[in-house]
Parts: structure tokens; sequence; C-alpha cells
DNA sequence: CAGCATCCGCTTTGATACTG
DNA sequence: CAGTATCAAAGCGGATGCTG
């Protein structure tokens, strides 16, 4: 990307950050690093070959990500994330919680990964209290099961189902999506299908935005 | 912008804020709503005016600024932003909360604008308490003054000084931001050249990141 | 198959000039 | 002041081909 050349941080955060698709890498390397090459393009449905390739060495190079040689019999490149690389998280939250409030249609004819689905649930939700015990929270949707685990490193998604949780939301992901966000409240959520089953009070462990 | 044509938030938001200059221009009109299409130009230095003209068309077409005209004896058409693009300030908060940790280099060659500074500024504070008595910070710099303002609407930086303040930090841009955005300490930031004048606890008010 | 590189048609951008 | 008009250059998306 042309650099904007101005002496402001968020300029020159987009400098790295603001050529198309470099953001949506950055999702798939949150969710999956490290990773292949294969399942990067996977996750990044409509991306030219080309491109992914050209992100990639760009990334490398402003130091977001290494790729390093898995040892036998993997035998692939795995790409991964540095520190750099993943301090990019809370700009993906920030995208993830405006994007569910003021701009999530639901078209039926839009790519969907399952993973995406615990990706955005998972930076809808603040810990509070990161000193307290850890917290598991099951999401069970149509679509498949994931797992969010909250404890002092942070809150983060898992596919899959856990062997125990302390709270399981049900429903359809536009509707837990909504109800995280606070654009819905509980009761409404409810009216359109959520269901809890455990304790309801580990969402109070959770900055849920109120709806303004 | 094309759309990703992803059901993910985050590619949602970006269809709509991805666009080259577009959340540059939403960093504008946080710092500056209303104004005219000529302040928006003289702040961001490089933009092409048919470019600028296509965006802000985009960016009312999307709800997230209105145009209206100005009363006489002003008669110039003013921008302004809607609730829906002031949602996106946390966004350019994020990009410059990361650009000044991992991506701030001076380079003597970039254009500079006075209101970026306390744009920047302002953004890396998080007030811990929006309920307590309200507190002004006054920012001297060599470059022009400003203050920053928290009370039970926000945090909002404001060009100029004000009458009375309870804390005064002097220093270099650079220094000032490092600080704030917890690169470096206060000690560091002192022996840099930083100084503070006032009551120092009004710092503990605010949500100063440490470094990881 | 993983990880690209090349080519090509199309769109977007940037720089400048011009207008009501 | 608030934009259009024009045009060259760069970037993007899609297809294909190459190499270990």
């Amino acid at each position: 990307m042309k650099s904007y050349h101005q002496t402001c941080t968020a300029a020159k955060a987009l400098d790295v950050l603001g050529d198309r698709w470099t953001l949506l890498i950055l999702r798939e390397l949150i969710m999956q690093s490290p990773c292949r090459y294969t399942d990067l393009a996977n996750g990044l449905p409509g991306i030219a070959s080309n491109l992914l390739s050209d992100r990639l060495r760009a990334l490398e190079h402003a130091g977001l990500i290494k790729r390093e040689a898995a040892p036998p019999p993997v035998a692939a490149t795995l790409f991964h994330l540095t520190e750099k690389g993943a301090a990019t998280e809370p700009i993906l939250a920030e995208l993830a919680v405006w994007g569910t409030r003021y701009a999530f249609e639901v078209d039926p004819e839009d790519e969907f990964r399952e993973h995406w689905f615990p990706f955005a649930a998972s930076v809808l939700l603040r810990d509070r209290d990161p000193g307290a015990p850890p917290v598991i929270v099951q999401l069970v949707t149509p679509v498949g099961s994931s797992t969010i685990t909250a404890d002092s490193n942070g809150v983060h998604p898992r596919m899959g189902t856990a062997e125990s949780s302390d709270l399981t939301i049900g429903g359809a992901p536009p509707v837990i999506l909504r109800f995280l966000s606070g654009v819905i409240t509980l009761a409404t959520a409810q009216a359109e299908g959520m269901t809890l089953d455990g304790d309801p009070a580990v969402l109070d462990r959770f900055q849920v935005t109120t709806t303004p």
C-alpha cells in the first residue's frame, strides 16, 4: 500500500493494515495460527492466490507474521502471528462490534465458514475480571459448536465442544451476535429462539455493551 | 468497495469502511464535525478531490454522515457525523493505539496537522470512572496547545487552551504519545523531556495501557 | 498437493485541470 | 466553495502454469 505520509498514528497503522484483504488475513491467523497457506485460502473465499501471496510477504516484512517450515512428516510451511500481529486483535474486535451493530445483514449468497462465528462472538466479550476463576461458555448453533474460554490469558474461542462448560448458549448465530453486542436485550433474544443453559450469572462476568 | 461477500461481522464492517481514505475521513469528522468540504480536504493532505467527493457520497449513502446547507451568512455545505458514523471512533482508537506502539516512525517528509496529535492522545485515554467529576488535561507542545476533557460524555479533545486544567502535560508529541500508550514509562518520558504540571493523580483516572 | 509466479482484462487511484 | 472531467498508472480478480 502506498503510505499516506501523515504524522498520525492511525494513518501509520493503516499504512500497514489498510490494504484490501490484510485485516481479514489477520482475522484468519488470530483464529488459526499457526496454519498453512491452504488453510488461509480456505478461510478467505474470493481472494486471488497471487494476492494472498503478496499480502503474506508484506505482513512478514512488516513483522506481523513469521513463516516456518513444519517438521516432517507435515512438511508444509506454517504461518503464525508475532506479538505485533497478535496485537491487531482489538482492531478486529472493534470492527466486529461495529459491524454487528450497524452493518450486519445476512445475505444467503455470502460465503460462510464455521470458525467466523466464534471469532465474532469472542471479540464481543470483554472479561471484566480476568483474575477470577476461568469460565467456559459453549455455543451451540445449527452450523456447529464452539467454545469460548475466559481466563487470565484473555477471551479465546475454539472450535468444537468442551467436556464441561459453565454456560451453554444455543440459537441462530445472528441472534446470539445481536444479543452479545447489546443490539437486542436478553428477553428479545430469547423470544427469537436463543436459549441459556447453566449459570446465567456468567454473562455478568462479561461487559456486554448496552444499546445506547 | 467491492463487498467481500462473507457472513462475518468484521468483513461486513470492512465492506463499508475498508476503502482507501474512508477511515481517515472519519478521523477528520470525529475531530471537526460539522465541517466543510475544504476543511476535510485540508485535513487529508494527498487525497484527490474526486476521491474525497466519491467517499463522501458513499459515506452519506451508507448513513455514516449527513450533509446540510449551513444557514446564511455561512452559506456552505456542512458535513457531520451520524450516530452510526460516530460509532466508528473505537475502531480508529484501536488503530491509533496499535500504530503508536508498533508503527510510529516520525518521517520529516510526512505531512502534519495540528489537530492530529490531540486526536491520537485522546483515543489513548480510556476513562476508568466516567461518573467521577470531570477532569481537564492540557497538552502543550511545540506545535500548539490542546485540551482533553473527560466527563460523563466520554473523553474528547479540543484545539486551544482551557481557562483551567487539572493537569498539564508538556513535551514533544512522540514522547507524550509513547507514554500515554504505555510504550515507555513515566520516568523514561520525563527523561525525554516530558513535563507534568498539576495533579499527577489525574493520570490514574485513565487506563494507561502498560507495556506487555 | 503446497506455494507460489505470470499473464490479462478490468477497476480504482492519483494528479491535474476545469467549472458553476 | 464544492465539486467534475480527464487520463495515466497502479491495483485487483480470475485463470493458468510451474516447481518441489
